[in-house]
DNA sequence: CTTCTTAATAGTCACTCTGACTATAAAGGG
DNA sequence: CCCTTTATAGTCAGAGTGACTATTAAGAAG
């Protein structure tokens, strides 16, 4: 918008475009890493995996379509969609990523707890989680929106609070670092682990008394709730990769991105 | 796209969008942050200043719209756009921000060092720099989109080696720190700037052979190139406020963003 | 041709943060 | 009762940082 045509303003003499939103919906599970996707019931791509999404509504923003398809697709109310983590995460524009028609969808990342079975309702009735390493390829170019999805999550964890939205409203600091962990895809030193969250002003509160954790082996661990932050100060630093490791390839045309 | 829609798939059964870029041209001119503003000559706004931007065409990407656009408003050549750091920034889909009809606009950053007089041909008659902390309000929901875009270059600068996109070609350390002065709006210690730069790998490299700066007073400066790395590390960050500070209000969705 | 001013560059020092460890505490399983 | 497991406490050397001071090399002022 804002610019008119050379040729002067008018609407219709700009081909039409579909906009749709796509989300790369994450939990951790079993200390992997998993992404919710959809199986596909017709052309193009029919029986292929893919990342739940849809179209926007006439009146309708990104976001609020990213949250009614989130909805839609793990079957949680609305009170609970709307508390949880959703980032736009760039919106995806080639002409041919649609064999159909043109379509520009903008992404989105979302973070869930590992949730009893969230597949429920919706449109979606071959919703299931997958672990994010072993998808096949997925239908138009969604493998590289979940590759952009995978390094963006990763990014934010370093110097933001976003990885107790992976957790369920009380969690240990073993399941923290869990977390940081299977995103990574290394393994963190535990001392120092607790020293920096526990130095990170509002990145969690300890929750009060005397609670703390069963079930386990091991000694009892204290429960946490997420504190008030959003940013993390100072940041918690992946450390730097020694080797080849299992890193997803980036893919858009803009690099690193943080 | 993805997911169809419940009733089964129609293209048509869909609202059709109209599909913009906007761009937030960014230089350092004068120890002030300017921007690229055009303004319009038609309603609704007219009159105003907005950010520069046009239509996707049928067959092009966000990012090739994105740099056609940028060529025509600055009048620089392919080349010279095809080199410059763009960034795609965000998406920005709220139902009323055009009265007109239904538009998405895919916005972008745009860094250029500091040219003689860049604005020329193209459809933008009366496009001109503007201080960034002088601009009136903006056309639809400009203001927003340039808010976000200062708050997203100022965090990048922290991490990546963005900086450099500023100056030009050959550069001196004291040049490149008041790129960091200037978009963050504070002050630097210079020899502590320098050791940090020249101690991250690749940032820059120093033109070989003895050439040095002519034109100032005080000592001449070694010039430096921009190096081939594009992540910084270790990071340079920002000083933490001590107080209140000129700081562009952030307004998106989503919270703090880097 | 001094002297002043300006800016670049070199170096110092205390403080903080970090990674790599070691040690202790508290649970369950055999 | 010992062994394993996990949580938590603490130590220590090295890297990085902010706040400085000192020196060098240019143009400008006198």
């Amino acid at each position: 918008m804002t610019t008119p045509a050379p040729e002067g303003y008018d609407p219709h003499a700009y081909a039409p475009f579909a906009v749709t939103v796509d989300l790369a919906v994450f939990t951790v599970r079993e200390a992997r890493l998993h992404v919710l996707l959809v199986e596909r019931g017709q052309e193009p791509f029919r029986g292929r995996w893919a990342l739940p999404g849809g179209f926007l509504l006439p009146r309708e923003s990104a976001d609020d379509a990213a949250r009614r398809e989130l909805a839609e697709e793990t079957g949680l109310g609305p009170g609970t969609v709307g508390a949880l983590h959703l980032e736009q995460l760039r919106t995806y524009t080639g002409p041919d990523r649609d064999p159909r028609m043109r379509v520009v969808s903008v992404a989105y990342a979302a973070l869930l707890p590992d949730l009893p079975e969230p597949r429920g309702g919706g449109d979606a009735a071959s919703a299931r989680w997958w672990d994010a390493d072993a998808v096949g390829p997925l239908a138009f170019d969604h493998d590289t929106i979940l590759a952009d999805a995978r390094d963006r999550i990763g990014a934010k964890l370093e110097y933001s609070c976003l990885a107790t939205a992976f957790c369920p409203a009380e969690f240990t600091l073993g399941e923290l670092q869990q977390v940081y962990e299977t995103v990574w895809g290394v393994e963190l030193d535990r001392p120092n682990f607790r020293r920096k969250v526990l130095s990170a002003p509002g990145f969690v509160q300890p929750v009060g008394g005397p609670p703390r954790r069963t079930g386990g082996r091991g000694k009892p661990a204290a429960l946490y709730r997420a504190g008030d932050a959003t940013a993390l100060h100072p940041p918690l630093l992946r450390p730097p990769r020694t080797d080849a490791s299992p890193s997803s390839s980036s893919s858009a045309t803009e690099g690193h991105d943080r």
